[in-house]
DNA sequence: CAGCGCATGTAATCTGTTACATGATTAG
DNA sequence: CTAATCATGTAACAGATTACATGCGCTG
């Protein structure tokens, strides 16, 4: 219901899963993209700091946001028989949505799925060299994420009116730092004799 | 299908979801739990490294896991009418499989889905004083976590045979507080003359 | 010209949440 | 005695993933 009878396709407004909004925020960059540019966008940028939406959510959420009267989207025909792709833009509306949202709706705590610790938690099923391949691997784990975020965030800072995208760069290349020394002071708690001791 | 049929519940084995494997792995301290109680108990300790489940996925999990075989469950009533619950208990197959999930299953590497950096992210869309409103908000709630992860950390080291759960409630406690620290070099980098300039 | 991979999507499925239903216990 | 809150659960829904379908373009 609701989108049957010619009802123009006016925004909907209202409620868009955060999902939804991440992806109008790729287009709030002004750039015209398909839904295979915006995934792979996703998992270089937003990737290191929320999670990176599958082909499948996105080409949905793209839907959603045309119905809703933010953004709206072409076929581009190339000169040969090539398969016809379809481009989206971000509309006027959009961008005024967006902003409204970035500016006025509540921020929601950080999500964390530590799969490392999960396993860790369970100490008392494992013995004392699969904790240390547990961490060992994240700690690589890690580590490539931080040589990511570093030269992406180098990248970044080149290119002007890009603020934000290099200040949580710069926040991931951090954090994945910090993720990995985690990981070390762990190892070393697991080596230490008994109870770690508090200092 | 397959639940049909008068297929004595033996074992389904194979694949359960990881919050299935996380509430098996709250009964493997040996604890027999009612529903209401696992919960309480994810939120206060699973909370601070992997996400705390909703009461119905807890009761449609330990269903599951019933059926599975891995756990067993009785109907505890109470001396007068009180309403009776149904409380569960760990069995050795499902110790095993818990056990043989935590030592052989390929550990999934760390999801995150950070809300506060996601708006910042969009800091063309947002101006100075909303941005430093989101990081302090964020650097508060950081701190609350860190509070709650140092009490319960301390607390957990009274107990013997808890190894598990002290080592990550001290991971948990040094991540907050990195989680804190990141914050403020956001703040600091915000309030900047300019480019942070790569030191 | 056969097969593999890229690019674009759709459909089926499953995980997880919010809303609801029920009863018992406690507070005013 | 009524209302609020705790405790236990079920049902309906939405969000997100995996598997599938399609067709072009390149490599052998």
């Amino acid at each position: 219901m609701a989108d049957t009878a010619g009802g123009a396709g006016a925004a909907e407004a209202a409620g868009l899963p955060v999902t939804g909004w991440a992806v109008l925020g790729l287009l709030s960059f002004g750039r015209e993209l398909s839904g295979y540019d915006l995934k792979k966008w996703a998992d270089a940028s937003l990737g290191l700091f929320y999670w990176s939406p599958s082909f499948s959510q996105i080409y949905g959420e793209l839907r959603r946001l045309e119905r809703a009267g933010y953004a709206r989207s072409r076929l581009v025909a190339p000169e040969s028989g090539s398969r016809g792709k379809r481009t989206y833009r971000i509309t006027d509306e959009g961008l005024a949505a967006v902003r409204a949202w970035a500016r006025e709706t509540p921020v929601d705590p950080p999500v964390l799925k530590h799969g490392p610790m999960l396993r860790l938690w369970l100490a008392h099923l494992l013995d004392p060299s699969e904790m240390r391949a547990v961490l060992t691997h994240h700690r690589d784990h890690a580590d490539r994420m931080h040589a990511r975020a570093r030269l992406d965030a180098a990248h970044a800072a080149t290119e002007p009116a890009w603020a934000g995208p290099a200040l949580t760069l710069r926040w991931a290349e951090r954090y994945y730092a910090a993720e990995r020394d985690l990981a070390d002071a762990m190892l070393r708690d697991i080596e230490a004799p008994e109870g770690p001791a508090e200092p």
